[in-house]
DNA sequence: GACGATACGGAACAGCGTTCCGTTTTGGCA
DNA sequence: TGCCAAAACGGAACGCTGTTCCGTATCGTC
């Protein structure tokens, strides 16, 4: 993907150097977003962010133009680590299923720890559609080559797909902050299922 | 439970006959609720179901405090068969743990055909705790001797709570009505997960 | 220094659950 | 039968969302 907002091919695209108040503003977004998401959970006010980077909510809009295209934004990173970390899990753990079941635990973590972020995935209300499905398009091919891998070992059985794993395990997270529930317990839960019945 | 809104011991507390209009929008109301959860979802705006009704808004705030109560009463008598239906599985299976995996089977029928129920059950913005916990009153204890009854036949493990399996479900729940993604079958899985490891 | 393009800020809009209160309906009693 | 206080009604209004709009301020170039 190309990280300026045009994708149009083949015309030249005049590059338009960046106003140095639009980056500034950018980063003290993306800053603040992060320091509120930890604070008060994904699903803070766009007004408390706004008002934690200084900035009216007007210049949110200009940058993101959906709410979550700004979380997206905030959580990019570890959601390339997350995905990034497939592959290498594969070629180290002994066995698929064994290195499927880390990387779910990773994915797991991932979404306990950002408070609110798993139950921001399936929200079906606002515009959190495109969240769900950067998710899912940049995981699910990873998910898919590990599921794969165990399937073709014979460890587990071969009727489950990547997609529908994922958004099982996405919404065994909702609600993790709950001392009661614990949402990592339910996800080994889930991942024992997978193995073939022997 | 007493069906009256009074619970004060010991008064008289004078009965005070129901006035007519009163019984008819409040059974009117019902009615229109149970349609509008099936036509728009258990999500649907309070107007929506006030003007299927043909009352006001406030008529329905005045017989269900919180909109969750008016979902709980919509779904009572269904819940209640659920619960009910604990004990005569335990009784009828040929294993505690058969008969889990039936419970949890209704369970999950319960939530995969209403429209949103699931993902209301699990909603932490609006005021549905309510019904969050009226499920979990009424369920956990009859999942509890379920679970009880399986793990002492030594057929699971038992490390695994009634509440958090349940919670567990219910999450797996959220968003069945994609066709890519079969709510059942995860269900399905997390239930394979709790048999004790060989 | 001037000026056009760009970005900013926050008032305004639409949609939600919930509350409030002036108006209407009801049913026991004279 | 007619009266009238108590009960219930209806929907405007409130406070909270995400999002849009546009007059104003800033930037960078010439």
């Amino acid at each position: 993907m190309n990280d300026r907002h045009e994708g149009a091919a083949g015309r030249p695209a005049p590059p338009k150097r960046e106003r140095a108040d639009a980056r500034r503003n950018r980063e003290a977004l993306l800053e603040a977003a992060a320091a509120v998401f930890v604070r008060s959970g994904v699903e803070a006010p766009v007004r408390d962010i706004a008002a934690e980077a200084g900035i009216g909510v007007g210049t949110i809009y200009r940058h993101f133009p959906k709410r979550a295209d700004l979380v997206i934004a905030v959580f990019r990173h570890q959601v390339e680590a997350c995905a990034e970390a497939g592959p290498a899990l594969l070629a180290a753990g002994p066995t698929p299923y064994a290195a499927l079941g880390r990387w779910i635990d990773l994915f797991a973590d991932f979404l306990v720890t950002k408070h609110g972020l798993a139950a921001a995935l399936r929200s079906d209300s606002t515009g959190f559609e495109a969240l769900h499905d950067y998710f899912l398009d940049r995981l699910v091919p990873v998910c898919t080559e590990l599921l794969d891998a165990a399937a073709d070992s014979g460890e587990i059985r071969s009727d489950v797909r990547a997609l529908e794993l994922m958004r099982g395990v996405g919404n065994l997270c909702v609600g993790a902050d709950d001392p009661r529930y614990d949402a990592r317990r339910m996800v080994e839960l889930l991942i024992a299922g997978l193995s073939r019945p022997r």
